[in-house]
DNA sequence: AGAATTGTGGGGAAAAGTGGGGAAAAGGGG
DNA sequence: CCCCTTTTCCCCACTTTTCCCCACAATTCT
């Protein structure tokens, strides 16, 4: 569904393009939320509805897991692109990723997360060697 | 599936051919990504769909898988070759390569892969070195 | 030898990246 | 409660890049 990596320029209000392959998949609506590792993560509507449910069924749970789920609630934030396919990040997460005037935007299959470049370097290199192996031992089984 | 290998100039656009046999394998759609020991690895769709789908069973799991799906998705790219049977490499992809204004396209049965001159022919006499001691060790068993 | 296919190059139209202005909305203070 | 300030949102504009088409030379096949 979503994949790639796209570098992109963060203007002075703070809005990001979406890569115009990835906005057919968010055309109906996104969910920007506080994402894990210190990034921000989109879902599409149809996504997030899955992701909330998965949270809704352990309802009663051990105090981590609301924990868990009141950050990822709390910070949940549904918008949508402008007629230039970007979107706007709050002030407060832009902090959070630690993003300055570059972002990058990646597709994760089922989501898209948006990273500082710093940060993303760093995640990358760290799991690619794994990653290309990973690939190839998926293909032939 | 894929065999064989062709050398191609890379133009000024990034361009470069595929080989008229690699083709037909590739018509509905490829993948780029960053391959295993610095090549370009294209995947026929239907190859990568197999892939996305067994890492998308895997939702909601540990940080180093979340890693690995980041790094696998991430270096993955859906192109198409133009009307002259080309696909562009982007400038970041080329750079991981080390490709110049040439490059060597390679079939490798389930995938293709794209190398630079030098690192192909490093690549082949190591393989190739490696290759006969197998097949010594094979004559004598 | 002729015809078709392939490698290579380039031009023009369309799309994407980037920046900014002004209207509407929200928020705070008098 | 109203007014003023600030922020948000939507639209417009410009530049760069990408994509698609056409063209020609070289090679292969018949």
């Amino acid at each position: 569904m979503f994949f790639g990596e796209y570098p992109y320029r963060v203007d002075e209000k703070g809005r990001v393009p979406l890569p115009p392959k990835f906005r057919r998949g968010l055309k109906e609506g996104l969910i920007l939320t506080q994402g894990t590792e210190n990034c921000i993560t989109i879902y599409p509507v149809s996504q997030w509805r899955r992701v909330s449910d998965k949270l809704a069924e352990k309802a009663l749970n051990p105090a981590n897991l609301r924990k868990l789920t009141r950050a990822i609630f709390g910070s949940a934030f549904d918008t949508s692109f402008d007629g230039q396919g970007r979107i706007t990040l709050l002030s407060r997460l832009r902090e959070y990723a630690g993003i300055g005037d570059t972002a990058i935007v990646v597709g994760v299959n089922t989501h898209v997360e948006i990273w500082s470049e710093e940060r993303w370097k760093a995640e990358k290199s760290s799991a690619d060697e794994e990653a290309s192996q990973i690939i190839e031992s998926l293909e032939y089984s």
